[in-house]
DNA sequence: CACAATACGTCAGCTTTGTTGACATTCCAA
DNA sequence: TTGGAATGTCAACAAAGCTGACGTATTGTG
């Protein structure tokens, strides 16, 4: 290989065995499912989606954001965003704004009311979230971010990275 | 709040700040789309989506389960779970056969061009996760399962530690 | 200025994957 | 023999993605 690895090859790199991979992934598969139930319950309750849970997250990181920024990060087109994107204006939660300097653009806000809805998601998704950083303890909690981040399309973490330092 | 945390409170605690954590619950989001994206290209071009994946991915896990069992590990109803299984029947990549003990049962068996499909998309898979495992090291990737797994729920948490120790 | 490109919205139609509800069949077990 | 469990199927529907086409401002450019 001539990687640079490999220090006595005993127990450092069965992480990479084909057995300990499958793990993972049935890991991310299953997990995956705890992630989002939570606020799926919430969602469900109001007849919204899953679709929507992500535009009213990524209007709350990033105010003013455009329809075409929020569609890069969301990795949808726009016919599919701007179904979630109008019920959500409609029912007053999300607040679309002509552009200043070019009035070509939408701005999207949260509404008070879509402030409550987010709000209400994140905090049920960081409760679960909170528990499981809890119980596993901050030295897993880096490991898990690093992993994560090395899972990422090229494209994608310079999204994640992009809002990843924003504060709160 | 007396739980037996909080040995000085400098460092320790703050990868549990509102911030940390929505960092997390973004890469996980993030992450999820590198997960899915290789087996979701190779599915696309046979016309397949991911319920096929997953279903075939189990049926590989564990040869001869049940259409029941199959159920509760996925989490969805039998009429949709019907649909792809149907598909993939008529495709000749799974065979069903009648239990012979309980003859009410199917037992599912990936059959060798299924098994085929099966090696193509998990090693899709799980090249990105190797490299993501490589990347990370060892340390990162043992946390990275302990935070999974502490976010799962408990049923689902059931049905991951039992097909966790079964060699491939 | 004229024209091309951009940003956005919308209509129509299609797909995948999930859901309920209703109903039939088969078979085990009390 | 009868009730319940396991399976399958039909129908109808919804959420959320897709493509393609078209319209309308607005902006940038030659």
């Amino acid at each position: 290989m001539g990687d640079g690895l490999q220090p006595q090859m005993g127990q450092s790199l069965l992480f990479l065995t084909d057995e300990q991979l499958r793990k993972g992934i049935e890991a991310m598969f299953f997990a995956y499912r705890g992630f989002t139930a939570d606020p799926d319950r919430i969602l469900s309750e109001k007849s919204y989606g899953r679709a929507h849970h992500r535009a009213i997250h990524f209007i709350h990181r990033s105010p003013g954001t455009t329809v075409n920024n929020l569609l890069s990060i969301l990795g949808v087109t726009k016919q599919s965003l701007n179904r979630v994107l109008r019920t959500l204006i409609e029912d007053g939660l999300v607040a679309s704004t002509v552009g200043r300097q070019d009035k070509r653009e939408r701005h999207l806000h949260l509404t008070p009311s879509g402030a409550a809805l987010e709000r209400e998601l994140s905090d049920a998704q960081r409760d679960r979230m909170r528990a499981a950083y809890r119980a596993a303890g901050p030295a897993a909690v880096a490991g898990f971010r690093q992993v994560l981040e090395a899972m990422m399309d090229e494209e994608t973490r310079h999204h994640y990275e992009a809002m990843k330092d924003r504060p709160e």
